[in-house]
DNA sequence: ATTATCTATAGATCTATAGATAATGC
DNA sequence: ATTATCTATAGATCTATAGATAATGC
């Protein structure tokens, strides 16, 4: 169900958007305005007009605006958090397998066809959505372990680990909401986050102050 | 104004909240209310029935649901572009102002008693709080130009750049929402920034890979 | 007297359903 | 025939106002 989901975002992000059916230009504008007005301040009403269809022909394909939030947890949640569990339980360094997965994250992110700013934690735990919560949490599991392990290794400094996971999630919010995101600002960003994690880079920018 | 709001707020963190006046705890509730299930999403039955009060008699401490959204945003836009703007204006290197800059928000996040999560610029440009808005593009300014400054100087590299207001807004949303976040940590992402901007760690971090 | 709260409610939403009509595929 | 849309609307909200009552300060 993941792997179909990543299949469909794959091939909507090869074709413009106004050539899309109808149930995913819906999800489009849904993703728009959860992002801008909130999940609770963008009404039906104002999705259905942007897609050009009155307000209940949307229940033919969702069944409900909750159902909407749910597949966009989907991409924002379940998909990353099964590639941080690959990334957790392969093989290699920490740091290698760190870089990999945020190679991977940034560029879902920033080639994502749909505007996620407006999911998180708190919105999928109060509207219930239980299975994208559990999802999180395993992504942070799968996280922690990588970073874990590469502290234990001596590659990662322990008083920056507890803000990779922060900085992580908010770069990949960079990648969605900055129009002029580039590939080479994946590697900048990926960059970045191995800088800050690194106790070698570490050592030496806390030696310069 | 600002610097009311900001005396304030001191007071109030030496004060336990259960013995705050009506109209601050109306706003601890709404803040907490906002962060959970977005500005929309919580109603003014909701923060009524936690301050223990019927929910028209919120209408005697604020005007509108809207101006709790607006107090809110001085805490979270108005004092910190208020600081950053000083920081930009102050003599020294660029590094040392961020420095400084960076202490300063850390600890006013870590130490604020209202819940801010629930703030963002999507929501003041959706509900119309134009002068919030300016503030967060004056914060944006103010940052932008100390980094600036830096990469002029040589000291800040300028790949790294382009992330550090992002990465600085979200570490300071984890001053705010991580119960355990202690001084110490407010030294650690102090830390964690400068690392990953300075060109002196990043090139011995890149050297490293 | 003044301030803070209460009850009652107006008026404007908002989600979702029921059932009719138009468009499409065999 | 089937699918997609439409109009009309039920029923449940939600914000804010009006006016009455209780509590507080002089």
């Amino acid at each position: 169900m993941v792997e179909e989901a990543e299949r469909h975002v794959l091939a909507l992000r090869s074709t413009p958007s106004s050539a899309w059916a109808t149930r995913d230009r819906i999800l489009l504008e849904a993703s728009r305005l959860f992002a801008t007005h909130g999940f609770r301040g963008a009404s039906t009403r104002q999705i259905a007009d942007r897609v050009g269809i009155r307000q209940p022909s949307l229940f033919k394909h969702f069944p409900s605006k909750q159902s909407m939030l749910a597949e966009l947890a989907v991409y924002d949640m379940h998909v990353p958090a099964r590639h941080a569990e690959v990334a957790a339980r392969a093989r290699g360094s920490a740091v290698d397998r760190l870089a990999g997965y945020l190679a991977w994250d940034f560029e879902w992110y920033r080639t994502m066809p749909f505007d996620l700013r407006g999911m998180n934690e708190d919105l999928v735990q109060s509207e219930g959505l239980g299975e994208a919560h559990a999802a999180l949490d395993r992504w942070h599991d799968a996280i922690g372990g990588i970073l874990g392990q590469g502290v234990r290794a001596g590659q990662f400094a322990p008083s920056a680990v507890p803000f990779v996971p922060t900085m992580l999630e908010n770069l990949s919010w960079y990648m969605v909401h900055t129009p002029g995101a580039t590939e080479a600002a994946v590697d900048d960003a990926v960059e970045v986050v191995l800088v800050a994690a690194l106790t070698s880079s570490r050592q030496r920018g806390s030696a310069d102050r």
